[in-house]
DNA sequence: GCCGTTTTCGGCCCGACTGTTTTCAGTCG
């Protein structure tokens, strides 16, 4: 059992006290619980036979006992005599947006309604407005959160949102009225994937603004409107949330609803005990209810005590204590990438011949420039044969030569076969500036398998670098199973390089890893888009929003490297 | 149920919107 089922359950013990009526404080504090144990960086199991469980904060005495006999016997008696109690699929019933544990708890009670579906038939036979505390439009607005429920189950990707949000928020800067827009929640935060679109805007005269964002070409349906407030439903079926704030709350606001809302927690504990207060209009004094700052999103932090941090770091992983002891990491920027290490171009599946994809970099201010295209055994991809390594070789010489202060590494991306073996023999990885492997096939193999297979390839003095390591397509493909903790060992072992693979839909390897990579093991990583296209080189930004989510710096980064640095690195 | 540089008891993050109420409970972020 891991930290991730164990904080599950707990949460369901957290929801199923919820629907009993439990005091709010006990809930919150299983719930604190389950994200403090799925947040706990080391594994739940070795914390417990090291008796360190109420090492984590938010686990104290009770939750241990709990923790403690779940990973002794497998079973905790607590739980399974509140499933008899609780039937568990009312759970699901509190997913429907507007089904909170009292309205749950009613529809059980009252109507015997368990599920979704029976809620459903409720709605249809008109059997919920005469309950007490409901009518008419509590049926509508359930029946409305069951579609919504059922429509969005999905999050999307940020880059898909990010081109949404772009959009509204630049709607909005055309009117005069509005001092200010951002986007805000966890598109500001920059996660991988995203459910619901925050917009932030600054304006003293919060009805139009309303007016106007309930009445953009993108909206669909309009669910709550008020002064401060407006949710609408988007044409592609997105939810997106609008604040409005005055000019001098703007930057209370933008921190108060960037989140994340374990992150804010944290912060108004801190000011609690210094007698502060903070809320979405700013940083007060509680005792002389003064108004100490908040037009400033730094003036949060500085008067905590705390230095500023980037959004991408505010998730509550520890990231509060180190601004308090004055220890943030200078994260990596976009501005200090100097090329992309993973391209392909036409010599395999790419659809950009190499100059294009040199302009293209030159665009970005890059320096350099890998060039991975496929190898042979990767025949839908049109891997390079011998021929064509020997052809491509010559041409990146000639573009080289014809473009001054750039280059242009001859690379390779080789496929990790069922053994570990590689495309090519020795003698012909040697003539690579620079070699990347990675797994194309065999997926549903043991984890002792693909484990092996990373191994051998990164124990290959030729492969300087693994590419999207655990394979995952968002959306679409799980991680393969690896022994991760052995897989970053033996990179660090081997000074083999792990690829951030910047890709939309990969992320891979993905914050959690990048963080206890570095952390742990003291790994390296390249970052790199594996655009098969010049138009995909922007992706960049998508790895680099990641590697500070994993709390990189850019001396953790290969091709944040001069040329010189880079070629010698690879060498080596 | 958790926690402590005000506390081992008495607090626990804060505010907006909706609908049903006749002053507020439930839900959400």
């Amino acid at each position: 059992m891991d930290n991730q089922r164990v904080g599950d359950i707990l949460d369901e013990i957290g929801d199923m006290l919820d629907i009993q009526g439990e005091i709010s404080f006990k809930i919150q504090a299983y719930h604190r619980a389950a994200n403090a144990i799925r947040s706990f960086p080391e594994d739940i199991n070795k914390v417990w036979r090291e008796n360190r469980l109420k090492d984590i904060r938010g686990v104290g005495k009770s939750i241990a006992e709990k923790v403690e006999e779940l990973l002794g016997t497998g079973r905790l008696i607590f739980y399974e005599e509140l499933k008899e109690k609780v039937p568990p699929s009312l759970l699901d019933l509190m997913q429907v947006p507007g089904v909170g544990p009292k309205k749950a708890k009613i529809f059980y009670e009252e109507l015997g309604i368990t599920t979704i579906e029976e809620l459903l038939g409720a709605i249809e036979a008109h059997r919920i407005a005469p309950l007490r505390g409901m009518g008419a439009k509590t049926e509508e607005n359930i029946l409305r959160g069951i579609q919504l429920f059922q429509r969005s189950r999905e999050r999307i990707l940020l880059f898909e949102a990010h081109g949404i949000a772009e959009k509204i928020v630049s709607d909005f800067r055309k009117y005069p009225f509005v001092k200010g827009v951002d986007m805000a929640g966890s598109l500001r935060r920059m996660k991988e994937t995203i459910g619901d679109i925050d917009i932030l805007v600054g304006s003293n005269e919060p009805l139009k603004v309303a007016e106007v964002f309930c009445h953009l070409p993108e909206t669909a349906e309009v669910l709550a409107k008020g002064e401060t407030k407006c949710s609408i439903i988007t044409k592609s079926g997105l939810q997106v949330d609008l604040r409005v704030v005055a000019s001098e709350s703007y930057g209370a606001a933008l921190q108060y609803f960037t989140g994340s809302k374990e992150h804010n927690i944290r912060l108004r504990e801190i000011a609690k005990k210094k007698g502060l207060k903070i809320s979405e209009y700013g940083i007060f004094e509680v005792a002389m209810g003064k108004r100490l700052g908040g037009e400033k999103e730094e003036d949060i932090y500085r008067i905590l005590g705390l230095d500023y941090m980037p959004p991408t770091l505010r998730e509550n992983k520890g990231e509060v204590e180190a601004a308090l002891g004055h220890r943030l990491p200078k994260l990596i920027e976009l501005k200090d990438i100097r090329g992309d290490l993973h391209v392909h171009s036409i010599w395999s599946d790419g659809s950009s011949r190499i100059e294009q994809l040199v302009e293209e970099s030159r665009k970005l201010g890059y320096e350099y420039l890998g060039l991975c295209d496929h190898a042979a055994r990767l025949k839908v991809a049109g891997g390079m044969e011998l021929k064509d390594v020997e052809k491509r070789l010559q041409e990146v010489k000639r573009v080289n030569e014809e473009t001054p202060n750039f280059t242009v590494l001859n690379g390779v991306e080789l496929n990790i076969e069922n053994d570990g073996a590689v495309d090519y023999p020795e003698e012909i990885l040697a003539q690579f500036d620079l070699v990347t492997a990675s797994i194309h096939w065999g997926f549903g193999q043991s984890k002792e398998q693909l484990t092996r297979r990373l191994l051998k390839a990164m124990e290959n003095p030729y492969i300087h670098a693994i590419s999207h390591p655990t394979g995952r397509i968002l959306g679409k493909r799980d991680p393969y199973p690896l022994d991760m903790e052995l897989v970053f060992k033996v990179a660090a072992e081997t000074e083999t390089f792990l690829e951030l693979n910047s890709f939309p839909d990969r992320l891979d390897l993905k914050d959690d890893h990048l963080k206890q990579a570095k952390e742990e093991f003291g790994c390296k990583f390249i970052i790199g888009t594996d655009a098969h296209g010049a138009g995909q080189l922007p992706y960049i930004k998508y790895g680099v929003v990641t590697a500070q989510r994993g709390c990189l710096e850019s001396e953790d980064v290969l091709n944040t490297y001069p040329i010189d640095r880079l070629m010698k690195m690879l060498r080596k």
